[in-house]
DNA sequence: GCAAAAGTGTTCCAGATACACCCATGT
DNA sequence: ACATGGGTGTATCTGGAACACTTTTGC
């Protein structure tokens, strides 16, 4: 059956749940399996951790390979273990998730064409395994850190306006937020610095700049 | 080096950090190794994952045979699989904890004298491996929880008194609160029943009894 | 001059905090 | 009668929510 395990040991792999902003919409990333079991569907980018590779080195290797990116956020998620959720052999999975920029998504990331592709998370396909509920777990745990952490940030390029940061916060919420307020709450966190740039966009006032004061950092707040 | 194990596969395991309050304080629940490597160090109870089992059952097996209790709240708290965290092989394993009621520990749960032991979390032994770090880990995810979930209802036997409540939250919070703010919160939860007994206990008194309304339900609040 | 997004403060309300005294019992 | 923990209500503070108009630009 399995190639080259001897039934005691599981395998154990890693998967990332990998989130941007795109077109106004909260999307994952998810690549097409090219083999059984499951050929043809999409799934997590996710693959064997190597023998003697760090559970987080692992995560990053595998969204390196399939984002070309690193230095995102990335954090463990929860780890899927039921026998039977690969239908081979038994396999552990650590799931991560990591939050990416998407002006630092410059390609689509094709390593071969319709290989990988950003799916809006209300427009999922069917996913192989249990990729479906790791996807859930994994917009659970964002939605919820969003409210009491800054990780909305990571979202963010390097410099960004005011109503871009709200627009992050109403499409991951799926709400509209009242504007001062929102600008008050977020420039209260000190989290955030003005700069003395603007960005003209269209024909209306232009709007001003900001960028985060500690880029990679994600504080508790509240 | 290792007995079995094919290089490629790490060794999978499940460890419990097993909360309870006992003497006023918070502890938790050490055995100590009867074998190399740490042997005759303290150590989270633990074990392998046996071929065909869940996770989760792993977890509450490990429980069951170091307390003898079943039933009571488990959660999956992270995964530790860095190389070189057992110096025999590659071992992955993955963290729960678990909240029992003192009321249910009659016994020191001893299966042989002295093997295993209560201890307080602030006067821990050295401990195997990268528990201590598990331990920290777990006593942070129960602090954060407390605020905003209702599981410290877990830790409370079939009945008790609001005064007894609310020892509970100062010893793991580890500061005082007002009693007339804490009493008027925790009622406003609606998740606890008055019962018409009463405790006599002392020269005092005697205190209401209250009762869980939804025992081994956890809920999320404010 | 008009359309379109940027920007700005104040009032109101609810939930958290601070706080002190009487009650029921055992000795 | 006194020591001990059980039990109760109100005033204040603070942070969140609601809310509308002016500004700057491109066309």
């Amino acid at each position: 059956m399995a190639k080259n395990a001897p039934a005691s040991r599981p395998a154990i792999t890693t998967n990332v749940v990998v989130f941007t902003l795109r077109d106004d919409k909260l999307k994952l990333l998810l690549v097409r399996r090219r083999k059984d079991p499951f050929k043809d569907m999409w799934a997590l980018p996710g693959g064997a951790v190597r023998p003697n590779e760090d559970l987080d080195d692992s995560a990053k290797r595998e969204l390196e390979v399939s984002t070309g990116l690193s230095g995102v956020y990335l954090e463990q998620l929860y780890t899927f273990g039921a026998p039977g959720r690969d239908p081979r052999e038994r396999v552990i999975s650590v799931a991560y998730y990591a939050l990416v920029p998407t002006e630092r998504l410059h390609l689509p990331t094709a390593s071969d064409t319709q290989a990988v592709g950003w799916f809006a998370l209300d427009e999922l396909p069917a996913l192989a395994f249990d990729h479906a509920e790791m996807a859930g777990v994994a917009h659970q745990r964002l939605s919820a850190k969003l409210a009491y952490s800054t990780i909305a940030l990571q979202f963010m390029p390097e410099k960004f306006t005011l109503s871009e940061l709200q627009n992050v916060y109403e499409l991951i919420l799926n709400e509209k937020l009242d504007k001062r307020n929102f600008r008050k709450r977020v420039r209260a966190l000190d989290q955030i610095d003005q700069t003395d740039e603007v960005r003209r966009n269209g024909s209306h006032r232009p709007a001003r700049l900001y960028r985060v004061t500690n880029p990679g950092e994600v504080q508790i707040i509240r």
